[in-house]
DNA sequence: CTTTGTCTTGACCATCCGGTAAAATCGACG
DNA sequence: CGTCGATTTTACCGGATGGTCAAGACAAAG
C-alpha cells in the first residue's frame, strides 16, 4: 500500500491525506478522530482504514508530506545573494507560508508541543546539519561585516518564531487586532523587515 | 466548591491544579485524561471528581489561574520609564517565563491552536485593552523619537513569538542546539535584545 | 468517646473510539 | 458480457475513558 498502484489509491490517500491534516492540526494528535477525518475526506471509517492501517500511520504520513515544504524556505537561504535582501526574502517566504499553509504550521506546532514523538530523529538529524550549514552562511557574512555580529542560530530561531506566530497564535492575533481581512499579514511582514533589519533604537 | 472552605480542599484543589497544568500542556486537552491527572496529584480519580465536577472544570480552573501570570509582564511595561531599557526589561522576563514555567506557555499555546474556545471572551476582552493600552505608550514613545516608529501592535506580537518559542519550540530548540543546560536561554535573551535594539544592518 | 460532616475508595456504567471481519459492490480488462 | 481483483459498506468487538454511586475512613467539635 505505501506505493499506490492504482488511480483511485493515489487519489483516496491523498484526500485523506488532506483531510487528517486539518483535523490534526485543528484538534491535535489525540483529539482528532478517525470518523472525525473519514467525514471529511468524504469516506466511511472502515474504508480510510483500507488505505491506512492505523491512525497513527496517517499521522506519520501528514508529517512525511509536511517536511520538505517546511524545510524549503531556509533552504534557499543563497549565500551568494545579498545579505540583507536574503534575509528579508526568508521572513516574506515564512510570512506567506502562514498565511497560506496555516494547517501545516499548526501540525508542526502540536508535534513540537508534545516533544516531537514522531520528528525527534528528523530535528536531530536532516533539520539540525541544515541549520548547521545556514548558520555558517550567516557567520560568513557577519565576518565580511555585511550584517551585524549576531548568534545565527538564535537568529533563525526569532524568524521561525516571529513568522509562524501568524498561524499558530491567528485566534489571538485577530482578537487583538479586530477582525482585518487579511492585513494583518502585510503589516506583519512589514514590521518584521523592519524589525530585523533596523532593530528599534533610533538612529 | 468554588470556595474552598476546608484546608483540606485549598490544598488539594492546588495539587490538583498543579498536576494538571503539567498534564494538559503535555498531552492537550484531549491527549489528557483524569486518570493521569488524578495520578500525578496523588489520589484516585473519584477523589479528584470530588473536588472538580468535570475534566472540563479542571482545565478551566488552571487557565483561569494562568491568566493573570500570564498578562503580568506587560502590565509590568512602564511608560515613565526609559523606552529602550523597558522593551529590553520586558523581553528578559518573558524569557525567564519560558525558562521557569514553560508548562505555562504550552498549555496557552495548546489553548490557541485550538481556536483558543475556552478563551476567547478574555483574548477579546481583557487582553485586547491591555494591548490596545500598551500600545498606546509605544506609540508615543515613538513618536517623542524614543524608539523608531514600528507597528506597536507587530511588535507586540514579536516579543510574544520570539520569547515563547524557547518554551513551546523547546525540543526543536534544544535538538538543534544540542544540549546546552539552559544556556541557550540566556544566549537567546542576548541575542533578542540585540536584534529588538540594533537590528541586522551594520551600522 | 461520640457524633457529624468531610473526605476517600472500590466497583461499576455508558459512551466513545480505534480497529476487524466478511459480505457486497464496483470497475478494468479480456 | 463476464471475471476477478480492487473498493466500499454493514455490523461488530474490546479497551479506554469520563463520570456515578454507595459505603467506608477520617477529622474536628463537643
Amino acid at each position: 500500500m505505501n506505493a499506490p498502484r492504482t488511480r483511485i489509491q493515489a487519489e483516496n490517500r491523498a484526500r485523506i491525506a488532506a483531510a487528517a491534516l486539518d483535523v490534526f492540526s485543528a484538534e491535535g494528535f489525540r483529539g482528532a478522530t478517525v470518523d472525525a477525518i473519514a467525514e471529511r475526506a468524504g469516506m466511511s471509517k472502515p474504508n480510510l482504514l483500507y488505505y491506512f492501517p492505523t491512525k497513527d500511520a496517517i499521522y506519520r504520513e501528514v508529517l512525511e508530506r509536511l517536511l520538505d515544504d517546511w524545510l524549503a524556505p531556509l533552504r534557499a537561504l543563497d549565500e551568494a545573494g545579498d545579505p540583507v535582501q536574503e534575509i528579508a526574502a526568508y521572513l516574506d517566504r515564512k510570512i506567506e507560508m502562514a498565511r497560506d499553509f496555516p494547517a501545516e504550521s499548526r501540525l508542526f506546532a502540536n508535534e513540537m508541543l508534545r516533544g516531537a514523538p514522531n520528528m525527534i530523529d528528523v530535528l536531530e538529524g536532516d533539520l539540525r546539519a541544515l541549520v548547521r550549514e545556514k548558520a555558517k552562511v550567516i557567520r560568513a557574512w557577519s565576518a565580511a561585516g555585511k550584517i551585524a555580529k549576531v548568534d545565527p542560530y538564535h537568529l533563525i530561531f526569532a524568524i521561525w518564531a516571529t513568522t509562524q506566530h501568524y498561524a499558530d497564535y491567528d485566534v489571538q492575533v485577530r482578537a487583538v487586532l479586530g477582525d482585518d481581512g487579511e492585513g494583518r499579514f502585510h503589516d506583519g511582514a512589514a514590521f518584521l523587515r523592519r524589525l530585523f533589519l533596523d532593530g528599534l533604537r533610533p538612529r
